[in-house]
DNA sequence: ATTGAATACTTAGACAGTCTAACTTAGACT
DNA sequence: AGTCTAAGTTAGACTGTCTAAGTATTCAAT
């Protein structure tokens, strides 16, 4: 068995339970953790419904009634593209962003809080390795 | 700002990464994400009702639905408490081990495809920061 | 020993998330 | 023009989630 499987194996124990703690950390939030996940991708500026669905792993389909969703509550707004009158874009409106904003906040807060029980120097050690993760989740997927 | 909240920061925005990249790993498996997770709390042993809520941080009436679906499959059954009428446990049958197992195969290959996009190096330093992100998961709930 | 409150769970009903199948419209390519 | 492909949407089915309400059991306090 390669290295890369016996990590593999003890990254997916750790990370099931990361999940879990990031259910906790947004439970209770007046958007779905869905909702979260899209308004985030929304945050650089307008997408397309394509890429959207692509990027959350989702079927297009799924986006859509996603969107149509969040456009009847105000978070978002649909455009076209000028060039190719096919695609549909979405955008954030001002509601949106103060909304993913405000549940970031609680997320965030809720990681500092569980940051708190691990020692200086361990919360040291887990920046250092931050960006590694960042790497690995923005790999080209396999296969 | 606290040196917590500072990389509670960053933590969220890699954690959103690596959630997007769990959110492949699974797609198009014979069970769903969820079930996935109850599965795997199911593996050392009978549970009740009650644990398995709280620790996927859904209420009770949620998992009811959640297991009377999996036990309509065979993935589980019920049983009962000798020591309190009121409780109900929840255990996995050979079908929920054996599927279980494999959605686990399937998943722990993926990350492996993706760990291999790092340098052994790279690897190497994950693996000792691992226990860290474990006891981060692992801490009780602040507040 | 009885009763009243709390605990563990289920059922029902509403709505969000997801899929597949079928449809519409627009661009691309001879 | 005519066909193929690409981008989205709609519809229908099922899962996941919540709140509200109900049942059965245990516990506590007279």
């Amino acid at each position: 068995m390669s290295d890369s499987e016996v990590l593999a194996r003890e990254l997916s124990t750790t990370l099931r339970r990361i999940v879990l703690l990031l259910r906790r950390a947004v439970a209770g939030q007046p958007v779905t953790p869905q909702q979260y996940a899209v308004l985030g991708s929304l945050e650089g500026g307008p997408r397309r419904m394509t890429e959207l669905a692509e990027e959350h792993a989702v079927h297009l389909p799924t986006m859509t009634v996603a969107i149509n969703r969040m456009e009847d509550g105000g978070l978002v707004t649909r455009g076209s593209d000028p060039a190719d009158a096919r695609v549909r874009t979405v955008e954030l409106t001002e509601d949106g962003r103060s909304r993913l904003a405000s549940v970031r906040r609680a997320r965030i807060s809720y990681l500092a809080a569980q940051l708190e029980t691990l020692t200086p120097d361990e919360r040291e050690e887990l920046a250092t390795v931050l960006p590694l993760l960042d790497k690995l989740g923005r790999a080209d997927p396999p296969r």
